[in-house]
DNA sequence: CATGAATGAGGCTTCATTCAT
DNA sequence: AATGAATGAAGCCTCATTCAT
């Protein structure tokens, strides 16, 4: 039990530090902006106390950093996950589409990275253009090279929305905003939204004679 | 018979510094938050000392509040500019859509309205209640009506649109958020942008056969 | 009506305006010591605005200095009133005794220049010596030399109140500083404290024959 | 096992911290005024800086108060040493009277709090009600009761000082205030003083055929 | 590693004083 | 003479950071 064993309870609650403090940082930076966090509320979240968090990180500002850093890291699968969509075209754009909600709105985590980039982009610039490298772009191709696909088999009309995707994604991006405005306040039912969401899709995408039989609540035009 | 006639140049002065003030501090406030800014930074911009902005406001929060009622005052006129909307439904779309683009993505003031809403919202509750109230609730209400007269009509077709008016804005909402993301630094073309906008919005309204007609300033008859 | 008549109503209140300002002066430094009273405390009890005051003094704290000087003035009269006290020494005393109170205790104004004597005598220690030169030393001596001739005119026993006058004053500083501390909070009936401390000073004044005969509430050995 | 035992250094130094910052803030707070004492010079006193009495302390008003109740606590034991007094009824009083100039003359830290209820009365007016619970009325408790005693067991003539016993104090609490007004400019002997105090309460209580033997310590039989 | 006392720069706010009107 | 806008020094308090234990 030397100090130097490394796999005691105690090396183990060490090793699990640096995490817990960009957890509890994400969680107050999120809350009260960079500047009205106070190091010592992220210890306290911890259960440590503020010396603590500069043996780990070596200012207030270089912990934002890692914690914006680490918040990013789950963004790096996006890519992965919409390569793995598969089926009929209709299917897939819904399937994306459900992921896209998925990320910006029900994940918190990405609902408040969006909060962070907003709020203190002017003060870290490269936060944006990170949030967009490894969110923004990736979706954005995969929903352009997608549609671009299904225009190419015939499965879809040609439409803009090939060229311009984020029209696509922007009423996800609306509901993370007014998440972002008014927390739980204002939550008008999200299936209803997604669902008059796809609609409209379909009616840029599909011809109009198929078009007809899109209802439904979520409108699966796989039929 | 205004509040700066008739006066020597003191009391115009004085007259117009709390403006002054407020717009400072809209220049400060949006761009390095609430917490980061300091006042000896809003009054300096104005030209003043620290003390000059507490003769006017009795201190941050205050001048705070202040910017922002100051800010969201030209949000009233919301209204009344889309009841001004006339012609063919799809012009009066067409013209809400460009107006919508006006105020969020090319009025900066209402873009870092915004930013602060989102920024400091945690801090500053009522702030989204308000910005809500006074600005997206009128022009969800009014892209509602507009469309459910048009297809009550004939103009346009059922669609999920009258009821979710949101989807309509959320584009518009998307180049406002990658502007106060980028600045400028990720400009693609804006006219492009609203045109593929109309053109999935036209998809959506117009019966099948008027489709290919659609074309005007905006829709480009890709066929 | 020319600015230098001199006599109008506005010159009058022109000339009344220092002595204003001086008892304003001493409303707000006795309530509030002189370091937490704001000059536009002052100005506004009179009526004015700051710059007025520094019109007729060029500081606070030559204000403050001149205001002290000002409630200092009428002590002066101290040693005129005692020398005009006549009849049997009992009686003299009585009368002085009932002229302390009446300035200790009875006269806010006195009261409070004690106070602020006592609080910023730190800070302006000329207060105290002005104080006891025009008011207590009066007092004291004017005491002592009354006794020392009741004594040697055979009307008062020999006692150490003639060399200790202040013995005599002391209930009535008591007094005036209870009246300090509690303002009306802790008002138990000076009549029958005065009655006392009468009755104490006849204890140590009268032979004992004559001692026999005073009571009632005022002790009045004139009998 | 007092809380500093056991300790390191820098444990002692903590554990004293508070103690040494409540004596300092008597010393600035007595001789400046609450208003006039600048936090940083209560720290320079101590030796630390302004940001170490606000790891004690979390406002200078809270300091304020913490020191007076602080002060005041040493006036708890003004029933019990009251209590304690013994003897023959003369001398008891005289140890009484002695006992009162300790306190009240002698001993600096109640002087200046007297200075303090005076001076901050107006903004903390518990103060005076501390004061006067914790120590004038003990004493005068005690010093009626003690008379009362007395006179019922023949040793004392009836006295009106039984039912006023503050008049006994008095003189007392008049050095204490000249005291305060002059530091040491002023001082005429004490031991005169008090003597002649005594002498005169004794005219008051004791019966006259034994006033002529009253000497003792004080009365001076200087006929 | 963890602690938390101590620091001191920095920000908010007050207010005595000045001065143009 | 009176005003009150403007100033800026100064005080309260916070908090990122350091370091001895």
């Amino acid at each position: 039990m030397s100090p130097t064993d490394g796999k005691g309870p105690r090396a183990q609650r060490k090793a699990a530090r640096p995490m817990e403090i960009l957890e509890a940082a994400f969680e107050e930076f999120s809350a009260q902006g960079y500047a009205a966090t106070r190091v010592e509320d992220i210890a306290r979240r911890v259960g440590v106390t503020k010396g603590t968090v500069y043996v780990y990180f070596e200012s207030k500002e270089v912990l934002f950093g890692e914690m914006m850093r680490h918040l990013s890291t789950p963004l790096a699968d996006t890519r992965a996950h919409i390569r793995s969509l598969e089926g009929p075209y209709p299917q897939r754009i819904e399937a994306f589409v459900r992921y896209v909600y998925q990320r910006l709105v029900a994940d918190r985590k990405t609902r408040e990275l969006l909060r962070l980039v907003v709020a203190e982009g002017a003060r870290f610039p490269h936060l944006a253009d990170r949030q967009d490298e490894e969110f923004m772009q990736p979706l954005c191709d995969a929903a352009g090279e997608m549609i671009r696909e299904g225009v190419a088999c015939g499965a879809f009309r040609p439409t803009p929305l090939a060229e311009i995707p984020e029209l696509l994604i922007s009423p996800a991006l609306l509901r993370a905003v007014e998440h972002l405005m008014f927390d739980d306040r204002r939550s008008t039912d999200l299936e209803d939204f997604i669902a008059a969401h796809l609609e409209l899709l379909w009616s840029a995408l599909l011809p109009c004679e198929e078009r007809a039989g899109t209802n439904g609540r979520t409108a699966r035009p796989d039929a």
